[in-house]
DNA sequence: AATGAAATCGACCAGCA
DNA sequence: TGCTGGTCGATTTCATT
């Protein structure tokens, strides 16, 4: 019986005390992650080189500050399409293709897209509504703008509870393995 | 002034690009922009020191992908809060500090907080949903489930509208049009 | 999977326009 | 301030275990 968690890649303790690190800062240096985790610079970078292989580090980035870009609002659109045409796909891929738009979710109940985008202005926002609206499938969308926000800075691993590291670990503890 | 947009940094043609390229990938050489940018290694190099000692890249990281780490589940909590206290910061923040919550939006309207929580099964989703609830001022929760997650990986300069990035190049530019 | 040695690349410095 | 060329140190690669 699983509880639905299945591991893709199996991760060791120091694998995922790299991940932890570099998820932070990949400036860290080798010879820092190699005198923490008590291991030769060379091992460190043998694992950091198979967990970009393995796809569990899609890649590294630098990570640009959207305010010095001038994209000081944010705004959560609500939108939903109409439910004859299964397209919800193409429709989801359509709406993260405008420019602007940061993330979008298709999610279950009667709202159907969840979309987070990023603009430098009113104008360019309500430029942006229309774009999704002109959107072959969508319906209806309802706009709110983001006040303030707090940022998790994308961290997965040092965001994981003890039960769910344990889970990524050791997938077999109650898992078909 | 007249759009509103204020520019923190000052950055050319020359950063841009420079900042296009390393938030979507940060391993390419320096060599590589200096011949894409025909400029020299050492300015390359210079030029991307200044962009982080003044905040525009505000770090360099790994992407590690969630669903490695068995973090499948993706949530859209709607928290609303009791309206008499003024504390929506702090409860902002202790909602971002909660495990598994990947992003807090506090918005205007009647839906006050919109989180964004990454978690690996449903139990951990409960769990996580009572200790929202737990939060002192926090009235009342909404989720719903996320089926399809549209990702624009956090590129902001690549997602910027020739308007919007002629703003950025030239702040005092006021032709908002 | 991990190591140490060798090649390669990035970080830093002094100087220059 | 922005950039250059050169040097040093770090990272990447590779043969070996």
């Amino acid at each position: 019986m699983t509880n639905g968690l299945r591991s893709v890649a199996d991760l060791d303790e120091t694998d995922l005390a790299i991940l932890e690190r570099v998820e932070a800062d990949f400036d860290v240096s080798l010879e820092t992650l190699a005198v923490e985790l008590d291991i030769s610079k060379s091992a460190v970078h043998y694992r950091i080189n198979k967990l970009k292989e393995s796809g569990v580090i899609r890649g590294v980035t630098a990570d640009v500050d959207p305010r010095s870009l001038g994209l000081e609002m944010v705004a959560i659109t609500d939108v939903s399409v109409t439910h004859e045409t299964g397209y919800s796909d193409e429709i989801g891929a359509e709406l993260d293709a405008l420019v602007g738009v940061e993330q979008v979710y298709y999610t279950m109940g009667d709202i159907d897209f969840v979309v987070i985008s990023r603009v430098q202005s009113r104008e360019q926002l309500n430029a942006l509504i229309d774009r999704m609206v002109a959107i072959d499938g969508v319906n209806e969308t309802s706009s709110k703008f983001v006040m303030q926000e707090f940022e998790n800075d994308r961290r997965y691993v040092s965001n994981l509870s003890e039960e769910a590291r344990a889970a990524v670990i050791n997938p077999s503890n109650d898992a078909d393995g």
